[in-house]
DNA sequence: AAATAATGTTGATATTAGTCAAAGTCGTTT
DNA sequence: AAACGACTTTGACTAATATCAACATTATTT
């Protein structure tokens, strides 16, 4: 972590409040509760082992989840501006996760500890349609990402991602992007030289 | 579609109460508005190009997800008992689905129109818990699938396969563990025939 | 600006998994 | 019981991708 900064959470609520308007109670609480947290390029926000305490919402950078898979990772998801990220194991049953969760670049994040989202559900009920709603976009992505993994040709998942992705394309190391698509580096590097042509 | 049969809701309404307790209020509407429905093996319960208007809760039986990638198809997920099944795409934004859905034993089901969901989140804001909860459960599941489609290693995948899924290993046609694997059956077939010895 | 580290490209080779085809097994229907 | 269909195994061969290694390029630090 660097910094500890002045707040603008301005762009968390216009998120929010697209899935379901916020009552003046809840902006209150979220106002009150979210602080701001810088990280350098390559922070490490959760390490495998530990439990999640806390979900971020990118307001600039990119952050990446990655699974050990023996000595090389598997990145098992990219997301930038704009998109909230945590542990799901974490959110889900308070286990220790399995994943890791690191910047790829440098990131200004707002940062909601997990007991205090808790609160957010139990006390404001209706803030639960916010989180059903995060919950059912962010379902969808994951079976997307469960897809591109599966289909078949290098050519073929690199295109998807290009598609899926195009503001990731220059600002991802290509390792990450490889592993994303279930590659090596090297077959996504050649696959990426035949498109140029 | 077979028979449309008297019905009982209790498996799932337990389901739901582990999650959040259920009121009488909602327990009542959901006894009006959800139906039986059984399916022969290999029914589609949605086709690629249509909106999902259903969700449906599997009894008895299993149903797969499936995305067809050219002439073959991926399977994309396998549910049995007590399992949710539904388009995440007809959920999230009532859109055509790009998944199908397909029984691959006879299964029984319990049918809840989508309009009577939607009904339910609106009229009974605390049912919006069990939603979340839900979903953030499958949301881990979604995780994961595209984590072992990620692994390397056939002898690999299956080892998961086989942890995580035994109550499958026995029933699903090894063409759609394959490709829900991300291998051919061939492939497949060998690696089992490894794991024997 | 030079030095260093991180990232990306390219080539040669090995390995894995895919493809195509045939035959075997199992269960269901007639 | 024979015939059919669905599923699974096996073999020979091919194609795709991984691996290992060297080098090139681009960023970052000093």
């Amino acid at each position: 972590m660097l910094t500890k900064d002045k707040k603008d959470i301005s762009p968390l609520l216009a998120t929010l409040n697209q899935l379901h308007p916020l009552s003046n109670e809840i902006t209150n609480f979220l106002t009150d509760k979210i602080s701001s947290r810088n990280f350098r390029k390559g922070a490490m926000l959760l390490k495998e082992g530990n439990v999640c305490e806390s979900i971020y919402f990118i307001k600039r950078g990119a952050i990446r989840g990655f699974i050990k898979d023996g000595s090389r990772d598997i990145t098992t998801w990219i997301s930038a501006e704009n998109e909230i990220v945590t542990s799901i194991a974490g959110l889900n049953q308070r286990a220790p996760s399995a994943e890791n969760i690191q910047t790829v670049e440098f990131c200004e994040t707002l940062m909601l500890s997990y007991s205090h989202l808790q609160e957010l559900y139990q006390n404001y009920i209706e803030f639960n349609i916010n989180g059903r709603k995060l919950l059912e976009m962010y379902y969808q992505d994951a079976e997307n990402r469960a897809y591109v993994s599966r289909i078949t040709g290098t050519e073929q998942k690199y295109r998807y991602f290009l598609k899926r992705y195009p503001h990731l394309v220059n600002r991802i190391p290509i390792k990450y992007i490889a592993s994303f698509l279930g590659v090596t580096l090297e077959t996504l590097s050649r696959t990426r030289k035949k498109f140029a042509e």
